[in-house]
DNA sequence: GGATATTACTTCGCTGGCGAACTATTCGCC
DNA sequence: GGCGAATAGTTCGCCAGCGAAGTAATATCC
């Protein structure tokens, strides 16, 4: 259809035979690769970004997600390790990394002294923001290789999909990173 | 434009006031965004998937990749590694537990005595088999959610960026996992 | 043809993350 | 108001994966 081939097109065409006793559909399967394989490259995008910074993926992630909420900078650690999609148990070591960094700052709820409350610092909105910048180049380069038209289309094609896996009830849908 | 919001929508106008010192174009994000939440919807249900047939993530991984390879069934631990993008000696890891389920077998070349052949079993390619029946019904009822004009549009666009990624001569565009 | 480099894989020490058990606090209810 | 259940977070033991060093075989070059 437009020039070349990518690595999905031979994918699909070398496996179209072997998929015989499979549900199998190519259209679907190529699809689902793509997004993959663009969501790979993404993130080995914005682990060469966070080189730069000096920023390990982890702390970037726990950084992101804390400042992506509805409450910016603030949250709990069980509210934040939900987001993430990581256990209570991996979210208290992550915090432990970041405080010694300097970037959140843990604080015992007055109320409720069974609550922390996480916050991000000064030095750490900072360094996210130079990530956020850094990691922002390359995707808009890539998105970039289609033109408005091209993007809102695809933009509404995926949130028809989106819209499915949220709506589905099932717990599949729960909780997931961005 | 169609029915409700997606969780991207909210995210997206949550924070077009926070990125004024930020590059940002909310469809670049929105469509970034929408790409990382597809996959993690895809990763959360092949995972359940795996649990049905008594499989984890990285032995699901594993025998997957050795199957959709040029050479099915059949590579060097280094050459799987690479198309896996993991380190050689999680390689080893991976293959050690394989084996040990008896899913594949490692053996010596005559040849060239540095070098192990990886061939998957016959019970190695059957469960393979099954993991992807499971897997591919969920991934069949996302996709879907697009009629077929739709899914072939969709297909394209996404293939117009992978060919950025995959032209791409930097060294972000190596091997990727599918 | 023998020293040196290269290649292919494995071993080692360490790290991030997980589930399960534990601690401390608050809620619910009679 | 006091006892059991629930909730929030941390500690503990374990596992997969990484980078670096190690081992063994082959390639290269004088």
């Amino acid at each position: 259809m437009t020039e070349g081939e990518d690595w999905t097109d031979r994918h699909v065409a070398r496996w179209r035979d072997h998929w015989i006793d499979v549900a199998f559909e190519d259209d679907v399967e190529a699809i689902v690769v793509r997004i993959g394989r663009l969501k790979q490259y993404f993130k080995l995008t914005t682990q060469q970004a966070l080189v730069e910074v000096g920023l390990q993926d982890f702390e970037y992630d726990t950084l992101h997600h804390l400042m992506i909420r509805d409450t910016p900078g603030l949250a709990s650690p069980s509210a934040l390790a939900a987001d993430l999609g990581i256990s209570n148990a991996g979210m208290t070591g992550r915090l432990d990394a970041l405080e010694n960094a300097g970037w959140i700052q843990r604080s015992a709820d007055a109320d409720d002294r069974r609550r922390v409350s996480i916050e991000i610092t000064r030095s750490g909105a900072a360094i996210w923001r130079r990530a956020m910048d850094l990691r922002g180049r390359t995707e808009h380069e890539i998105v970039h290789a289609l033109d408005d038209e091209e993007r809102a289309t695809l933009a509404a094609l995926l949130k028809k999909m989106t819209l499915a896996t949220e709506t589905d009830s099932s717990s599949a849908s729960r909780d997931v990173s961005g």
